[in-house]
DNA sequence: ATGCTTTCTTAAGATACCTTAAGGGTGGCT
DNA sequence: AGCCACCCTTAAGGTATCTTAAGAAAGCAT
């Protein structure tokens, strides 16, 4: 019954040979440039600067990129493919804080910023590629292009406005109606990601999604 | 070294008399430098840049500094008293989001960052002394010393951090555990907020939150 | 003091969500 | 092809939390 259908046209999906030369880091790295021109327009020297500071990646499924203990020391920026942030409690149950695709960031902010072990654990759901800057090169790049200041600066805004959001949903909402929302808000990642991990990410056990689809699905 | 020059007046004690002069400025202002200082140190521009950017206000019980629909268009920092933001649902319930005592910062930071309308109220839960930048000044600030970029740059990762803690409590955690965490995280709260509020914050009922206190109590 | 509002509590019945268990479907691997 | 891992579903019984209602205690206003 009305399972959403699946169909992702896979034309728009820029098979990447990492082998064949040069090219991919140029590719990646324009796609990150890309994406801070559209928040504010970089000249030649922030943009070479950043072709400096970060480092091309490839991450298999299921490989990890943190690891609870360990301390996050890289901002990782996705150029394509799919990852999950998520915490074990003491009961052994993963509990997903956050996914990110294709121009999301992800890492244990945390961590990142005070050095500290992570509790969190950063795996890529698909064959990925990232690209990564480590903490004393964005501290260097912050320093001699105040511009990125600015910029990481509106991300995490952003990033808090996000998560206040979700707390005012885990708070005020039902299950039925955050995982309408997530619907709504991520149109990107419903029929990419396994209900498994949204119902871990909206705090549901995978079978109370279930229910809550066919009740969905018979209105 | 810093310690800004900003007069001190020896009276220690917190009671402050908004009519008897500019004193009371004058030792607001400097709670809030003490405070930056603790971060970064400021020199004496940058403190007296604070001191024009930065204005006091009374604030009486009950009173609102945001109102649904309201544009946020000051950042505010609580010298004294204590607030709450929260959220009206459709069902007409609040649910906060978040207090602040001294020394805490509270906004609508994507309404004053998009300058569309909030959602949100806050409201003083005590008569209360803040001190409010407006977005202009904030942005001024920032460009003529961008030692503040940094510093608000702090403040807005921490308070990621601390949402994203919450919204894996949330998601993970039982109501009993996450008030038994609020009582231990903030001491400074919990004997100043009534259970209703406390309870809202948690995302369970007063009545809810007082059988799980008679039964932490019966331990 | 008298009343009014707010707070906290208690309890009974309802609903949301979890646990456990089982079965079927799908895709990857050999 | 056959096996295995993973995903999705269904259902029964249990626990967590909500709703409604009521009453007692504490603060605030007239």
């Amino acid at each position: 019954m009305s399972r959403p259908v699946i169909q992702i046209p896979d034309n728009s999906k820029p098979e990447i040979d990492w082998t064949t030369g040069a090219d991919q880091k140029t590719m990646a790295i324009h796609q990150l440039l890309d994406y801070f021109n559209s928040f504010l327009p970089l000249d030649e020297e922030e943009a070479s600067a950043v072709v400096n500071a970060f480092h091309p990646r490839r991450i298999k499924r299921r490989q990890f990129i943190l690891h609870e203990g360990d301390i996050c020391t890289h901002n990782t920026f996705v150029v394509e493919g799919c990852f999950r942030m998520y915490l074990i409690d003491e009961k052994g149950k993963e509990h997903n804080l956050q996914f990110a695709v294709e121009n999301w960031w992800i890492g244990d902010i945390g961590s990142f910023h005070t050095e500290q072990p992570s509790r969190l654990y950063i795996v890529a759901m698909e064959d990925s590629i990232v690209l990564q800057i480590r903490k004393g090169d964005q501290l260097r790049l912050f320093e001699d292009h105040p511009k990125f200041n600015r910029i990481f600066g509106v991300f995490t805004e952003n990033a808090l406005v996000a998560a206040q959001r979700r707390i005012l949903q885990n708070i005020s909402s039902t299950a039925e109606e955050r995982y309408l929302d997530f619907l709504d808000r991520y149109p990107q990642l419903f029929n990419r990601i396994s209900n498994v991990q949204i119902a871990s990410f909206l705090g549901v056990t995978p079978e109370f999604l279930s229910t809550i689809r066919k009740k969905i699905s018979r209105s």
